[in-house]
DNA sequence: TTTTGTATTTGAATGTCACTCATAATTTTT
DNA sequence: AAAAATTATGAGTGACATTCAAATACAAAA
């Protein structure tokens, strides 16, 4: 298995699904691009999805190192999840191709939706339930709020956030000001 | 036009997704279990797309109405926010097959991720931020949370719930208890 | 009723890929 | 350097979504 080869596709790819989106993007332009067959796609990948999952599988590693290396550094679990809800969202702006790709193209996948077992999506949901069990363990947080639901509902609510500014085109909305809000709403509730 | 048709075909065509999944749907398939030609579906929808979409947006009408109208009977808007939320969560356990539709395979078809200005969905996603601007007006929740952001916030947590249930083969996760959560975390927040 | 015109329907044909596989090129082993 | 094993190639195959020339149904006029 030649690594460097795989390597090279896998680039080729991120380019391409960025430019033309997973459904759009031809395998024969993703190999042309890596300087291959397409044939030779088909060495190292089974299919269109496993390349676009490979993707995601592989950005995730140094996504999710960063983001426990921040929480690490904070105190408390409201800073932890502060550091989630800010990092996160300064991610999507950074990087807004790849977050394209995590964030939409992944989910026309049919093979990611249904069946799919990420590890690493799985990994990264999880740093936030460990750091609200902390926070429930050390008397900050409310204890009747399973773990569980909890990473649910703060990933969702950022991923929905994160989707709607990758996908407006105008993306006047500040991230910054979203990710203060998020804190606000879920970490202190809506009430007067 | 014949509206007749155009609403077998659109019956048939929610059968087909349910069962087969967006992406392996045929039209061809579709077209057989509507008694019509292929062809004769391209006159009534312009694309596969377009069928799904279609049937988004008139799956979307009652079920619109039915929240509206239950939300009209809270009064406060922390109940209308309760109502919204158990209702939804509801719709899903109820409705599990529209629900897969409506989650999981709309979010395959291209068009609806890209560019897709859908109505019914933005109409959907208002019902919360009117319930939210009320209960700013008259006191019942904090001033410096924006209503746009508010909206996405929850909508993301319960889609993002609702998808995880409807994935999940068994289904052992109580959809009542998450909404009771759901309600904990974004009215009171999680602050001991 | 027959004819002429219009709207609707049909399904075979077309075009576009994802994916395969017989052949070729390359590397490794003997 | 020949044989064996591995890796790469790209024309070919099959599966659809979509199209469109021809057929059919329907309606209005004669």
């Amino acid at each position: 298995m030649d690594t460097v080869k795989r390597t090279k596709i896998l680039q080729a790819a991120i380019k391409v699904f960025a430019r033309d989106g997973f459904f759009n993007a031809k395998v024969e332009e993703i190999a042309r691009q890596a300087g291959v067959a397409t044939g030779t796609t088909y060495l190292y990948f089974t299919n269109k999805d496993d390349i676009l999952i490979s993707i995601f599988e592989e950005e995730m590693v140094p996504i999710i190192d960063n983001m426990k290396n921040n929480l690490l550094r904070k105190k408390t679990a409201r800073e932890k999840l502060e550091a989630f809800i800010t990092g996160h969202l300064t991610m999507v702006r950074e990087k807004p191709d790849m977050a394209q790709l995590l964030e939409l193209e992944l989910r026309q996948s049919s093979k990611f939706i249904h069946g799919y077992n990420g590890t690493k999506y799985k990994e990264y949901l999880n740093i936030i339930s460990e750091a609200f069990i902390l926070g429930q363990t050390n008397g900050e947080f409310k204890k009747e709020i399973h773990p569980t639901i909890f990473k649910q509902i703060l990933f969702g609510a950022l991923d929905q956030i994160s989707m709607n500014w990758t996908l407006s085109k105008s993306r006047k909305i500040d991230l910054e000001d979203s990710a203060d809000q998020i804190i606000k709403v879920i970490l202190d509730g809506i009430a007067a």
